[in-house]
RNA sequence: GGGCCUGUAGCUUAGUCAGGUAGAGCACCGGGCUUUUAACCCGGUGGCCGGGGGUUCGAAUCCCCCCGGGCCCUCCA
């Protein structure tokens, strides 16, 4: 059984509606690993309707997180809002620098991600945290882990086992230049904290409004309770032992809400370059990702995984891999009455995964395959620079029958990026040589020339098709006495410079006969 | 220091919760498709299941120890 179908079961105990919840916070750029966060859940939402559970999907923006430093895509202008929310904090422009004009600085980088989300088919419930603050929905959470201050301290302690300061305080108060960073609370008088900040100023927040916030151990806690979450999986930084989805537990129960079950995926790495870090570079957002791999086989990747294995992304030749297993995915047709158990529970893991891929709840799987490898369509979108051309192609190939279907077209639209881009693989590409390179034409022996020769008379006359120039081919390496492999590797040192490549006869039937017998007779 | 996750064929992995002869895909090799090269079909090679000990009639699976990798205990998907 697929994972978020046995999470849907075991969820199934808990009453109804399910509340599925994924929360981030949007201190800059979004990247894939987000995307698992959100997947995930959403998966295990999907999983719940698929088999007939009432359930919500609802997506919390850390909205009242406060920035953390000044990251390098910002301007040291920032600096003055260290500590002050993100919905409270101008987005920055395109020099990095503060625009009043431009709206929030969580809006700005939550709305390409949100564009990217609708676009793999998810579309959440969203909740900007800071307006549950503002509309006083936190109010009786705030006060209860006040009262409750002591408890929650020693919890924090004992299952974190971290040390508390004397005057740590479950809530913290926005100081007069609106940040949370050295506020002193000086007392508690419902529904206000008192506070002093760095400069001396005192004041006092109304816990209605979003005039402070809890810490995040208790405010995750809080929030579980507040929006009845049901589930929600979370990175495994926060799910180590002592980490905040422990404390989290006792913390919500203390407040008198039921905490989901403990939940935690693994995270997305980058090939050969460790974990997703925007401050090292180390990233790729949801949109670049899109703009290569098609949506359902992005959803693919997550759902292929189990949650507690990290996974590697790879744009590279791993790509090819990952869609083609897609593509091969095949409606079982048959009782599969002789399939093993492990058999059986491999096909009902995979087809839940293609179930669960699908852009739009619901659709069959095999109304989204292409119907061409990932491979094949690589070539083609290097040889044919206009998509008809390779609609044609894969006609004559009998890849495809009638007119190129909506998923196919996407697949050639993003091959064509993914081509055209950086993280396409050098093995992968095809470039035709315009003259053929001195040290290679030194190596082709003679009786290859011969071959050569003899080809490029061939070509002059022979039908411009596949078949025909194949069968070309054929007859020259015959009639110069040369291995059919050597043959081809000559052909292929002479159009590609290098030994091997795609099928050379279609290949060299998408190219401009004149140009090929010149470069062929050069030699 | 304390703890969590993880280690199965060259690569990616299923199977571990409920112990019963190690499954798959890719790659590779062989064959086929009225002749191959990154299309397609069929078949095959390949695994002391990280190491050691224990429980058991029987262990990849349960228990203990060790080793390697990742992560957390300060905010982090």
């Amino acid at each position: 059984m697929h994972w978020a179908d046995y999470t849907a079961q075991k969820l199934a105990g808990r009453g109804s509606p399910q509340v599925v919840v994924s929360g981030i916070t949007p201190s800059g750029e979004f990247h894939i690993g987000h995307l698992r966060e959100i997947l995930t859940a959403e998966m295990i939402h999907r999983a719940c309707l698929d088999s007939g559970i009432q359930s919500r999907y609802v997506f919390i923006v850390d909205s009242m997180d406060p920035l953390r430093r000044v990251y390098d895509f910002l301007s040291p202008s920032y600096e003055s809002y260290i500590g002050v929310p993100l919905a409270n904090i101008p987005a920055p422009d395109e020099n990095g620098e503060p625009d009043e004009e431009g709206g929030s600085y969580a809006d700005f980088f939550l709305g390409p991600f949100l564009d990217a989300l609708k676009q793999i088919g998810v579309e959440p419930e969203v909740v900007m945290n800071h307006l549950t603050y503002e509309n006083g929905d936190f109010a009786e959470m705030i006060d209860s882990a006040i009262t409750n201050r002591e408890k929650i301290h020693e919890i924090i302690e004992n299952v974190s086992g971290r040390d508390l300061p004397e005057d740590w305080f479950p809530y913290n108060p926005l100081g007069s230049n609106g940040s949370l960073d050295g506020v002193k609370v000086t007392g508690y008088e419902k529904p206000f904290v008192h506070w002093v900040d760095t400069t001396g100023t005192t004041g006092k927040s109304d816990i209605r409004l979003a005039e402070g916030k809890m810490p995040w151990r208790i405010d995750w806690a809080a929030r579980w309770a507040i929006h009845g979450v049901t589930c929600e999986p979370a990175g495994k930084d926060h799910g180590a032992a002592g980490g905040s989805y422990d404390t989290g537990i006792p913390i919500c129960e203390l407040l008198g809400g039921k905490p989901p079950e403990k939940m935690v995926y693994e995270w997305i790495q980058l090939k050969g370059m460790g974990p997703m870090s925007s401050s090292k570079g180390v990233t790729i957002g949801p949109m670049e990702a899109l703009s290569l791999v098609p949506p359902e086989i992005l959803r693919y990747v997550i759902a292929r995984s189990k949650i507690n294995r990290h996974i590697e992304f790879d744009t590279g030749t791993a790509l090819f891999e990952m869609a083609d297993e897609y593509e091969r995915f095949q409606v079982p047709n048959e009782e599969d009455g002789d399939l093993s158990k492990r058999q059986r529970i491999a096909r009902d893991t995979q087809l839940g995964a293609m179930r669960l891929s699908q852009v739009e709840r619901g659709s069959d799987p095999a109304d989204w395959i292409a119907g061409v490898s990932f491979r094949h369509l690589s070539m083609l979108a290097q040889i044919k620079s206009d998509d008809q051309g390779v609609w044609s192609s894969l006609q004559r190939s009998g890849h495809l029958s009638g007119e190129p279907g909506f998923s196919l077209r996407g697949r050639l639209e993003r091959m064509r990026n993914w081509v055209d881009g950086e993280h396409f693989p050098e093995e992968a590409r095809i470039t035709i040589q315009s003259e053929v390179d001195r040290d290679i034409a030194s190596e082709i022996g003679n009786d290859s020339r011969a071959f050569l020769e003899m080809l490029a008379r061939g070509l002059r006359t022979c039908d411009w098709d596949e078949g025909s120039i194949g069968e070309t081919i054929r007859t020259s390496a015959a009639d110069s006495g040369i291995e059919n492999r050597k043959a081809y590797i000559a052909l292929y040192m002479v159009i590609l410079g290098r030994g091997y490549g795609p099928r050379v006869s279609s290949l060299m039937s998408e190219m401009d006969r004149e140009s090929l017998i010149g470069i062929i007779s050069s030699i």
